[in-house]
RNA sequence: GCGCCCGUAGCUCAGUAGGAUAGAGCACAGGAUUCCUAAUCCUGGGGCCGCAGGUUCGAAUCCUGCCGGGCGCACCA
């Protein structure tokens, strides 16, 4: 349970008390009143603008108003003590057995902890990577992954109904070529040199085994024919195998997506055609001429052309959009519309996509086409992932023969050994999606402040170690979590001690706020600030004996303070496990 | 030219859906190991939150206009 959210309900009550004796008057709005954390810590624990929100409609100052809440609050259970600060924020500090408590619940729940229902159960849908099937994935995907699937597993925490989605995008042009380019590796398999590989064609050399499988599984009937009696083929063949690869790198990366969605099937299921009856029949569709850009962008070859377009501009877009090309066939966006028409068909009302930065100026039309085609019942959200720029000792990093001048996401992990996926999935989160990134192979490896996977890392295990040592004190059954809940919470009374135990007792708060934001770096944020606050913890012990985890001769202070150790393991493991990193117990 | 994103300490970045005296790491200057991993911690200096207006009890946060950087700009995907 968010403890905010538990006061926030409590001062709702002494409100609607005061409403009923007269002293606030009737039907005032209390919807904005929060309670939240002061960023003080010498403010108490807990925060309510409520004051501040009724002064004005209740037609008192704000001192008065808090004057009337306050003797309410003071009389919870919990509230040890109330002030008036500041225009008339209200703070309450919290007893010490309230936090106590809280410890003990952690310990109960386990890395369940944390877990919400704020998502009610509502679904939920996440489409990320979807890179086209043409190749190997690389860097720029990495992070779209990492972002997307984090999500996921952060949406499903607070209690959200989450399915994870790729849409594969094997129409149009581009899996033509790729035939083409497997035509052309095939024909070198059978012997022919091919020299150099057309532009436009996919001149990587993961192509090769393709073209081998083909020979060996076709033979050379194909070779001379012409294109129409084996693109399908082909075409079918090259999307398999890489999809298939790409679902190896994914893997690596610990992500398997729930539901694949082709676009191939989306346009002969008629799905698309669907979105223009639909358009069509809400008057969203004409026949028209665009402008062209303005300014220096303007393509040389531009003309004049009449085009089926959307009316994008009356959903926010700057331009009306064109649904069917010059040649009268579909463009891609008619068909991605479709694809997430077909998503809210499927019940998902809320969508998140997760795209690369240089899909920016897609945004608007696709929230546009979003709203007009579900008659704005259905909702996009886009997290648009900017650059990674990948270093190594502070220089710019490349390496690569695979994929001509990208970085492969194999390749990362590779290069960042046994540990990769962890450090690639927490580093990709140590920076807000929208914010553009560097990643440094060295430093992702070093062992030091300066590296937050290892920060955290570090203070996981070094709980683990505390408890591993007390094992010669404590009998080892007593060190379960569940046991240590019962041990003498109340001995932990130093303001660090109980310093850490409100850090504990943000988890759900933190899990709640970044769901409901869709910001799944808060995490990762989170738990470095949880660590720093364990491994301050740890030092204190060095001048003050007192505050050492491990007291030999006074065996009932030992248990409650490795509870508290038991309790940060806990919840960094709880943490660790929405980022999809496995917590370590022991580091070397 | 238009749209989107970004602009916070010397550097890299947070800033909890508008809250109180704006934070952290690195770097820099000092300090802490008979003691659970010093792989860590503590202390200190450092800021016109790009600029200028506006909204209100209150703005780094919301609105408008500029300045600077990135991305994208019929029918490609």
């Amino acid at each position: 349970m968010n403890l905010f959210r538990a006061f926030q309900a409590d001062i709702a009550d002494i409100i609607e008390k005061l409403i009923a004796d007269g002293d606030l008057p009737e039907g005032i709005d209390y919807a904005k009143v929060t309670v939240e954390p002061p960023r003080d810590a010498s403010h108490g624990d807990i925060s309510t603008n409520a004051a501040m929100i009724l002064a004005k409609p209740a037609g008192k100052s704000p001192r008065d108003v808090a004057v009337m809440i306050a003797p309410g609050i003071e009389a919870l259970d919990a509230v040890e003590k109330v002030d008036i600060a500041g225009p008339g924020f209200i703070n309450a500090t919290l007893a010490d057995s309230y936090w106590h408590a809280r410890l003990a619940e952690i310990l109960k729940t386990g890395t369940d902890y944390g877990n919400s229902d704020v998502g009610a159960g509502e679904k939920i849908n996440v489409e990320y990577v979807s890179a086209n099937p043409t190749g190997p994935l690389h860097v720029a995907h990495a992070r779209g992954a990492v972002v997307g699937d984090a999500l996921v597993n952060l949406l499903r925490k607070a209690g959200f109904d989450v399915t994870s989605e790729y849409y594969i995008n094997d129409a149009g042009n581009q899996v033509d070529q790729l035939a083409r380019s497997a035509h052309l590796r095939y024909c070198e398999s059978l012997g022919d040199d091919i020299g150099e590989i057309p532009d436009g064609l996919y001149p990587g050399e993961y192509m090769i085994p393709i073209g081998r499988e083909l020979a060996d599984t076709l033979g050379d009937s194909l070779k001379d024919a012409p294109e129409s009696e084996w693109i399908d083929t082909f075409r079918n063949i090259a999307i398999e195998r890489l999809l298939e690869q790409i679902k190896e790198d994914l893997a690596a990366l610990g992500i398997a997506q729930d539901v694949y969605t082709s676009e191939r099937d989306l346009v002969a299921a008629g799905k698309v055609e669907h979105v223009q009856e639909l358009l069509e029949a809400r008057g969203l569709i004409y026949r028209g001429v665009l402008e062209p850009p303005k300014g220096k962008a303007a393509p040389e070859d531009w003309e004049p052309r009449e085009q089926t377009l959307f009316k994008a501009t009356e959903f926010g877009d700057d331009i009306d959009r064109p649904l069917k090309k010059s040649d009268g066939s579909w463009t891609y966006f008619s068909n991605d519309i479709a694809n997430h028409l077909d998503k809210f068909d499927r019940g998902f009302k809320t969508m998140i996509d997760v795209w690369g930065a240089d899909h920016g100026g897609y945004v608007k039309r696709m929230q546009a086409a979003v709203r007009a085609v579900t008659a704005d019942e259905g909702a996009l959200d886009v997290k648009l992932c900017q650059i990674v720029h990948l270093k190594k000792g502070g220089e710019p990093f490349r390496m690569s023969k695979r994929a001509g001048n990208f970085v492969t996401l194999r390749d990362l992990i590779e290069e960042l050994g046994e540990n990769g996926k962890d450090v690639v999935r927490f580093i990709m989160l140590t920076r807000k999606n929208d914010s553009q990134m560097d990643f440094d192979l060295d430093k992702a490896l070093e062992q030091s402040r300066d590296n937050p996977v290892f920060y955290v890392q570090y203070a996981h295990a070094r709980c683990h170690s505390v408890l591993r040592n007390a094992a010669e004190i404590v009998k080892a059954g007593d060190l379960k979590p569940a046991t240590l809940a019962k041990a003498e919470l109340s001995l932990l009374s130093d303001p660090s001690e109980i310093e850490i135990i409100r850090m504990l007792a943000g988890w759900p708060k933190a899990v709640e706020a970044a769901a409901e934001a869709h910001e799944p770096h808060r995490i990762a944020f989170y738990l470095n600030d949880l660590a720093a606050l364990f491994h301050g913890l740890w030092n204190k012990g060095k001048d003050n004996v007192r505050l050492r985890f491990i007291d030999e001769a006074d065996q009932g202070a030992t248990r409650a303070r490795l509870a508290l150790v038991s309790g940060v393991a806990t919840v960094i493991a709880s943490g660790l496990q929405v980022i999809g990193v496995t917590p370590l117990e022991e580091l070397r």
